[in-house]
DNA sequence: TGTACTGTAATAATAAAAGTTACAGTATGA
DNA sequence: TCATACTGTAACTTTTATTATTACAGTACA
């Protein structure tokens, strides 16, 4: 899974649940992370594809959570960020002619599967709310 | 975590349990799995520095497994390969003048530490030799 | 209608991964 | 004992992925 993302977004949205009903500009939630707001903009364009956060354009616009902190899981973070696989489903060619080279990425592929599906569910056990709760 | 390396490793230790007790090469192994031989070589490095495979240099030198396929679980192969953390370990260097900057990845760590725990568990169900019943 | 935003494309800079070459070291066995 | 077939490792190059930057059109507000 892409490594840094992860934690940008994560770290968007407990900026956003300290001041949820505020519409929080890239270029601030930017500055907390330390990056360009240009990325946290495309990190909040995949947030919002997945009902997690809205945007609103123009004057005085910005970000806020779509629902209470509640109400959102880091398994729906993880889902929203990653692109590639857990492990790295099938990035090697391995060699046809070989028994085990034929076959190999498709066992590859449903033991990874399985481990993320443990993954997610350990990751759908802590809401948003919960983690900002650390923070205290 | 390093994503192709995973899926050579086990390629690695399946080729070497379809012919246990002899010494394979690393050129046969890189043939099955398609890439460079020296990427072979340093992951056997790493496998054997875990304790999963036997070397011998040399003439008519090679790998082998270093234990039967059965006590070898694929958390092992997994703990033998990661460098970075599963989700990113502090990556970014965040604000220290905003509170949640300051304290962010002190939280991520937690909450990653307890999700590659999850994933562990799993990956320590499954054995290579339950792994290679699949390619039968 | 100027201003402060978003959204997104295009590009550049940087970092990480993979591949390659090279070669010293080591057992083997002819 | 010496050519051979390996390992182990370093140094380097190439490739690919990530991150950052610049730029600008579109939008809403006051």
């Amino acid at each position: 899974m892409n490594s840094g993302r992860f934690a940008i977004s994560v770290h968007i949205l407990t900026l956003l649940t300290f001041s949820e009903d505020e519409w929080k500009s890239s270029e601030y939630l930017a500055g907390s992370i330390n990056i360009n707001p240009v990325l946290v903009r495309k990190e909040l364009g995949n947030l919002r594809e997945r009902g997690l956060v809205l945007s609103k354009e123009g004057k005085s616009g910005g970000s806020r959570l779509a629902k209470p902190a509640d109400q959102i899981f880091m398994s729906e973070v993880y889902e929203a960020v990653k692109q590639k696989d857990l492990l790295g489903k099938g990035i090697n060619s391995p060699n046809p002619a070989c028994p085990v080279g034929r076959m190999i990425n498709d066992h590859l592929d449903s033991l990874y599967d399985d481990a993320e599906k443990t993954l997610l569910a350990s990751l759908g056990k802590v809401s948003l709310s919960e983690f900002c709760k650390k923070f205290d």
